[in-house]
DNA sequence: ATCGGGACCTGCTTGC
DNA sequence: TGCAAGCAGGTCCCGA
């Protein structure tokens, strides 16, 4: 469920009612997440929201001394109550302010929620990750430098987060269409020029998704699950055996590196 | 160092 | 209608 644009979008969402807030209290229902959540994410109670930040897909909800790390996985939603609501199935947790609550329900559990102390990056989730798709740090330039030598496909190379973050299965398949670049073409093949317009297209097709407030999370109350609005703008991604918009050949699907690609064989090499 | 594959889960859709 | 297989937007960890 979750790519860059929807975990950005929900801290969005969760900011405002979050920020300046004391939290009160911690409410862990079900703390069978990816790790087990623990009694250290109590830290945060009795202390105020200064920020709430995302790095990467986590979620940040800084504190004092420190910050609640959280992660959506593939099946995880938050919405936020403004008033008392029975749990359902799957609720994990509750984040308590005075005035309005947070509930995490995330079906899978390949979502997490765990106490992070300063300095965030050195946490082991979040150190050694690569830059941000949408800061000055990410680049073509970059893309070409960290995959020189690499035979793995360039969707996995774009995918590892050691190399650029945020960049989801959906978003890979379309950044390469906009490319012209093959996905399964080896990483360290692929030149300078077109790792330029790549960046370029990372940048374009996950900002345009943030700007549009992503897509299955535009609401906080718990929507299902499957591509919102922006699936009408997706070029190839879950399109196969429809017409490419480009040239009008068959889109291909096919699995590499266990997730499914979808791309133009006549559009991209 | 890099790579591919397996692992972790539930729920929905598909096909026999 | 029922049941099993296949599939799903993430990412960590392992052995080669």
């Amino acid at each position: 469920m979750p790519e860059l644009p929807e975990v950005e979008t929900t801290r969005r969402g969760i900011e405002p009612p979050l920020l300046g807030r004391r939290i009160e209290s911690i409410v862990v229902r079900d703390p069978r997440l990816r790790w087990p959540v623990t009694d250290s994410v109590q830290a945060a109670c009795g202390h105020e929201v200064t920020a709430v930040r995302r790095r990467a897909k986590y979620i940040i909800i800084e504190v004092g001394d420190g910050g609640l790390l959280l992660h959506l996985g593939m099946s995880g939603s938050v919405r936020i109550l403004t008033e008392d609501e029975p749990p359902r199935k799957h609720d994990h947790f509750d984040i308590l302010t005075r005035e309005a609550t947070l509930r995490y329900c995330d079906p899978r559990r390949f979502g997490s929620f765990s106490w992070c102390p300063r300095p965030f990056e050195a946490h082991p989730l979040l150190n050694g990750l690569g830059p941000e798709p949408l800061s000055e740090a990410f680049s073509g330039d970059h893309l070409y430098r960290r995959s020189r030598g690499r035979r793995a496909a360039v969707k996995n190379f774009i995918m590892d987060g050691r190399i650029v973050v945020g960049v989801g299965n959906i978003y890979a398949s379309e950044a390469l269409f906009m490319a012209g670049i093959h996905p399964s073409r080896a990483a360290g093949r692929v030149s300078a020029a077109r790792y330029a317009a790549l960046a370029r297209a990372i940048q374009d097709v996950l900002g345009r998704a943030v700007r549009q407030g992503g897509t299955t999370l535009r609401d906080f109350s718990g929507a299902g699950g499957t591509p919102g609005y922006f699936a009408q703008e997706l070029l190839v991604y879950d399109r196969e055996g429809r017409p490419c918009l480009q040239c009008g050949t068959s889109i291909t699907r096919r699995v590499i590196g266990q997730r499914s690609s979808f791309y133009c064989t006549s559009c991209q090499r």
